[in-house]
DNA sequence: TTTGATATTATGTGCATACATAATCCAGAC
DNA sequence: GTCTGGATTATGTATGCACATAATATCAAA
C-alpha cells in the first residue's frame, strides 16, 4: 500500500522534452554539465536506459554535447541541424501537383573537370550527361553530370528515357556524399536551355556521390531563379 | 562442438550496415519487406533490442520504412536526407578562419511583412532589424529580420554591439521552424550594403523560428553570389 | 456482402543487469 | 616537478524479459 500516485510513467519522449525545457528555460545554461544520467532516472523514476534514449535524441539534435566520463553539457554553441529531403527529380516535380517531363540533351566520353566542389576527383574516364526536366512542359532544371565510366550497367543505361539522375539512385550503390548550394549567373547554354535571360540568376546545387571513398558521380543541377529549396529545423 | 567461429560479437552498428549493403546490393529490393526483428535477431545471432536499434538507425535515415505490425520494408523512393549545420553567423564566419565584423544598418518598429515564405505571419507588431556581418572586414551577408516585438527582454536588446540572430538563439527558446534557400537578383539596397553591382546574383536563406505555433522570428539573409552552404548526405 | 468483434503479429518501449570504453583523476615512482 | 599507470567514472552497448500499441487478418453474426 504505497502512497503511489501512478502518475503517468515517464517516457522517454518526456524526459526529453522536459530537458529541453530546463535549456530553453536556462535552467541548465549553455556549456553547463547537467545532471548525471543515474541522477535523472532516480529524478524521473525510471531506468537509466531511458534517460539515456532521451539524451541521445538531444544529442542527434545538437542540443546537447556528450562525452564518456565527461558527462553532458548543453551545448555552447547550439549548432542546430535542418534537414532537407531530397528526392528523385521525377518526385520532386510531380508532388508540386505538376506533370514531369525530361529530355536528354547531351551524352559522351569525356575527362572529367579536374575541380568538384567536394573535394577528389574522378579516378577514371567520365561519362557526361546534360539533360533537361520539365515541369508542366517548362523548363524546370538542367542537369549537368559526370559519371564515373566504370560502373557496371552503364553502356546500357537508357538515358534518352530515363534521367541519370533517376537510374543512379536507383541502380548504384553509395555511401554518402556531399551536397553545396549557391547563386550563379546563369551560364549561355544553361541560360538557353531554362529558356531564360542570359545572365539571370540561378540557384545550383552541387552533388557528388561517394561509394566508400571514390566518386561514383558529380552533378550539378541548375534551377530557374525563383526557386526554392526548402528544410525544416 | 559447434563450429562457432567466435566472431566479434555484432554491434548494432554492424547489423546496420550489413543490412544496408543488403539493400544496396538488391537483395532486398525497394518496396520489399525485410525480415523481422526475431529473424534478424537469430541470423545475427543477438537480441532483438540490437537489430532493432540498427533498423530504428536506417529508419531515420530514410532508407526503410516502418510500420507496426506492417513490417519493415526498403523505401520506395529513398528519399535522402541531408544535414546542414546552421550555426550563427559569427561561428560560420571564425570557422573560415576570417575576423567576424557586424554593424547594425536600421532597427524600429514596423508593421511586419504580409508574406513569410514559412507559412503563418506576425501576431503583433514587430521589430524591424537590418545588419551587415563582415569577413576580414569585407562584407559578407545582409540579415533583415523581423521580431516578435513582444519578446521579453527585447527592449534592452543590444543590437548595436551583438546581431540579433546571436542574441535571439542565445535569448528567447523555440521548438522549430523552417528555412529555403533561393538565388534572386539583389535589391538596390542590398547591393549597396554587399557592395556588390546592382543586379547581381545573390543566395538568400529565408528561416523562419517557431516556439510552439507562434511564430518568434523571421529572417531573410542575403549571401553575395560564390558563397555556399554545404551539406552532407 | 457487410460489419464488427477478436486474435494475431511486428514493432515500440521500458526495466534490470552486466560489461565495454573513453576520459579523467590521482597516487606513487622517478 | 613530471611522468606513468591504474582506479574511477559517465556514457555506450548488449541482453532477456515484459508489456504496450498499431495494424492487419480472421471469422462469425447480421
Amino acid at each position: 500500500m504505497t502512497t503511489d500516485t501512478k502518475q503517468a510513467r515517464a517516457g522517454w519522449r518526456e524526459i526529453r522534452d522536459e530537458v529541453r525545457r530546463r535549456i530553453h528555460r536556462r535552467d541548465w545554461p549553455p556549456g553547463e554539465l547537467i545532471p548525471h544520467e543515474t541522477a535523472l532516472a532516480e529524478e524521473f523514476g525510471c531506468a537509466r536506459t531511458t534517460v539515456n534514449r532521451a539524451l541521445r535524441s538531444l544529442a542527434e539534435d545538437g542540443l546537447v554535447d556528450r562525452r564518456r566520463k565527461g558527462g553532458t553539457r548543453v551545448a555552447l554553441h547550439p549548432v542546430r541541424r535542418a534537414v532537407l529531403d531530397i528526392a528523385i527529380m521525377r518526385q520532386e516535380i510531380e508532388d508540386t501537383g505538376a506533370t514531369y517531363g525530361y529530355r536528354l540533351v547531351q551524352s559522351g566520353i569525356e575527362r572529367p573537370p579536374a575541380n568538384i566542389p567536394g573535394g577528389k576527383g574522378f579516378d577514371a574516364s567520365c561519362l557526361h550527361v546534360v539533360a533537361l526536366h520539365f515541369a508542366n512542359g517548362a523548363p524546370y532544371a538542367v542537369e549537368n553530370r559526370w559519371i564515373d565510366g566504370r560502373l557496371p550497367g552503364l553502356d546500357d543505361a537508357p538515358f534518352e528515357r530515363i534521367s541519370a539522375n533517376e537510374w543512379l539512385l536507383e541502380n548504384i550503390p553509395y555511401t554518402g556524399g556531399t551536397l553545396s548550394f549557391a547563386a550563379e549567373q546563369a551560364a549561355p547554354d544553361t541560360a538557353r536551355l531554362l529558356d531564360i535571360a542570359a545572365e539571370s540568376p540561378v540557384l545550383t546545387l552541387d552533388r557528388v556521390t561517394l561509394d566508400g571513398d571514390r566518386v561514383v558521380t558529380a552533378v550539378k543541377l541548375t534551377y530557374r531563379a525563383g526557386h526554392r529549396f526548402m528544410a525544416r529545423l
